[in-house]
DNA sequence: TTTT
DNA sequence: TTTT
């Protein structure tokens, strides 16, 4: 999905620390009426969940209303009660990190940290090298925490 | 592959009057040094090959060097010889209308004809409704430059 | 998404005769407790409709219950009210023909009449050759039914 | 990209441990010619590098000779020279984990190790939760080795 | 060199 | 040769 921003994402924490950001994006299509040669438009909003550490920092620094977004997640449907108890059905985009990716598609949200752009979603900054985030653990080595990508100048021995 | 035109498409066309149009699509990463804290950049160049007369006309009529597109399609790898005689190899992705997309991800390229923006592509006019004509079959319908595709307004009865 | 068909398609047409398929996708995951180690199993369950004529046909002619399939269209939420007027929201996966794909990842469905595969969405019959059909123009060609992608072998001379 | 693996994959490792995977991946198209009413057939061939240690892990696990696979990575074309001196070029599919995703398609690489699959890639077991294994931060959890996704029947309180 |  |  290819999408807009509508508003400032909003991000909780679980009890035990894990970020989620809830994202409303915006789909618009335009066209020219058939018969009257208007040009018409719809747009269609969704609810993004961000469940992906990695990628919830990436929304918390970067994605402000307005933003143009690459996203790519898991379409889930949830069940909840609403007042009167009856059966209440809400679709969303769910990013969990399995075949999800968000990626910034304006050149807004330069920043700080070390990041690392990819994939044949460029021409803009991207900010999603949380997948090249390995485990780390601690140690203080300068590329320990460094990225399982190949950096992209580097050589790559055998 | 979201990116960049890299100069005005061409368009040529087969002895019996099919279009062919040919991009050159840039994808960029940006992303900082690990060690260095310097901002790098590394562009990747893509030959595209459109042979889909919908995408062809799209493609004809709105896309000029610098537009950002959102393509789709196969990758296909031809053999050729060079002056020596030796095999060389071109990979291209090609849009044949099989699982092939192209939608114009800036505002530019605003036109005459009807068209129809479609599909989670939005937030920009989309040129991709290609798929959508029928064979239309002559027959000087009114429909004959209609959309397969249900208006966003129509009502539909069963 | 990739999924399996959870039932046989229903085809219904509009007054004016335009095909439109409903399907049910079931998109399991599957993963192994943290804790228990045991293996869990998960299936959300996807609303597909289809509006594109060419794609209906495939559906029709090919695509069963328990078949896989790789979909990909655009997600829009309906709203409808329920018996007791309440505002009900149903979102599904819809199918217009830009950006959308429809392609079966099993091997059957085979059949009659002429088609073609394509895509990088191979390994299997593809039936996805929707967008390939032009609006012929008549000319009684024997190729009425021709596709305009270029044939797999054409020399396409310049 | 969905396609079948053609051999068994190479995994090598850079000198500082870090894996790459090799694979060559074949997409194949089938149709029925215009003319003659035959059925054609004709295979394309990828390379696909795996620099994304989790992938790589996956691939060297479950992914064999015959393997089904979605592929979805950046496209990058790399210069070489050949024996004479003259510049070649090659493209290959990369997956470095930016917009990167492995897939298994089949049933078949059941194992042992902990994993979850997700997305809308489902109806088989998928291995490529990579991305979800967070830095996990020390702090001696017995969830050390956990997933920052949500269980799929976790109650998440807030 | 795969698969259907 | 693009873009940010």
């Amino acid at each position: 999905m290819i999408g807009n921003v509508g508003a400032d994402p909003e991000i909780r924490r679980t009890q035990d620390g894990r970020p989620i950001a809830n994202l409303r994006i915006a789909t618009s299509e335009t066209w020219r009426d058939r018969n009257s040669g208007e040009r018409r438009e719809k747009t269609e909003w969704h609810n993004v969940v961000v469940f992906n550490e990695g990628l919830c920092k990436v929304v918390e620094q970067y994605v402000k209303k307005g933003a143009k977004l690459y996203i790519e997640g898991a379409l889930q449907t949830r069940k909840w009660q609403d007042q009167t108890g009856n059966d209440r059905y809400t679709t969303e985009v769910v990013l969990q990190g399995f075949n999800s990716t968000l990626t910034m598609l304006d050149g807004r949200g330069e920043g700080g940290g070390e990041r690392r752009g990819g994939g044949d979603f460029g021409a803009a900054p991207n900010y999603d090298d949380y997948g090249s985030r390995p485990a780390s653990g601690g140690g203080g080595s300068s590329r320990s925490s460094g990225s399982l990508s190949r950096d992209m100048d580097d050589d790559i021995p055998f």
